[in-house]
DNA sequence: ACGGATGTTCGCGC
DNA sequence: CGCGCGAACATCCG
């Protein structure tokens, strides 16, 4: 679920529910959502602690806790954090549920549940993820905005705001595909293929442009419809939960629409390109090559 | 039933 | 070093 408006959107969701700390009792299956660490240390290192801080950097939420205590937690494709008010009862990942009659008491924890934080009064938030691309990681507190994961981010639209200078600048140096280099996490933190999408649309320039060949006035367009599509979406996302893979249907401009008409010009029919490893659509009257 | 999916990271080759 | 490509990770959905 996550580009930078779903992680903003889960970052204000943690701070919020952990306020209702401190964490009682931690969990986490020995999953490789913790990237070789410990799913006892998990549990050792949360038990007893209270929020301090919850952040965002680019994809990237940061909570510290009291004691020195630091997660870092990326929640790659699938991840999300669910809060219920009952643990549910067994100490075993929830695998996807078969399907059960109607009549069945209704399950005690979510599907896919991989690690769970328990507080005081009964919530339990759960970190869900089924394909388990995201990552779990305790580190001191102190420590985490000095991991290179988090050190080496660009700018983050939302945080930090876009400075069209640095980013032309930034550009500048390569011929990589436009839509490439803004996903590049190092150039912008945040933008994923979602919204590189819609802001390359917003902005009416074609997603395999070389980044070098976009001038400056480009480029401020271009900063624009990025904080404009991401400010629209964590909207929405506050207002109502509509996202992908949801039950919703699908409120971009273009992304996954190729075949549809333009919801601009009406007249082009959006294609699809494949650029980085991943699907671009786009269209071409709009956002032309040159 | 097959193909693709919001992300990252690795190895290989040029 | 830059860059492109494909694979891998594991599951769901149409």
């Amino acid at each position: 679920m996550p580009e930078l408006p779903e992680v903003e959107h889960a970052a204000r969701s943690l701070r919020r529910w952990l306020a209702d700390g401190p964490i009682v009792r931690a969990w986490a299956g020995p999953t490789r959502l913790l990237r070789g660490g410990d799913h006892r240390l998990f549990a050792r290192k949360l038990r007893g602690r209270s929020i301090v801080s919850v952040e965002r950097r680019g994809k990237l939420l940061l909570l510290s806790f009291d004691e020195d205590v630091g997660l870092l937690c990326h929640l790659g494709m699938t991840g999300k954090w669910v809060r219920s008010l009952d643990p549910g009862p067994a100490e075993l990942p929830q695998r996807p549920r078969a399907k059960r009659p109607k009549s069945a008491p209704a399950p005690a924890a979510p599907p896919h549940s991989h690690a769970r934080l328990e507080l005081r009064g009964g919530a339990v938030l759960h970190y869900c993820d089924p394909r388990l691309f995201g990552r779990l990681e305790v580190h001191p507190a102190s420590e985490l905005l000095g991991l290179s994961v988090v050190s080496s981010l660009g700018p983050d639209p939302l945080v930090d705001r876009i400075v069209v200078a640095a980013l032309h600048d930034k550009l500048s140096r390569t011929a990589r595909p436009v839509k490439v280099a803004i996903m590049d996490q190092t150039v912008l933190a945040g933008v994923g293929n979602i919204y590189a999408t819609e802001a390359l649309f917003r902005a009416k320039i074609h997603p395999a442009r070389p980044s070098s060949s976009l001038s400056k006035r480009e480029i401020g367009r271009l900063g624009e419809a990025i904080v404009a599509t991401i400010a629209l979406a964590l909207k929405r996302r506050e207002e109502d939960m509509t996202y992908l893979s949801e039950g919703a249907e699908n409120r971009f401009l273009i992304y996954d629409r190729a075949g549809e008409a333009c919801p601009e010009c009406r007249r082009g029919t959006l294609e699809k390109i494949t650029l980085g490893g991943r699907t671009s659509t786009y269209c071409a009257r709009c956002q032309p090559a040159r």
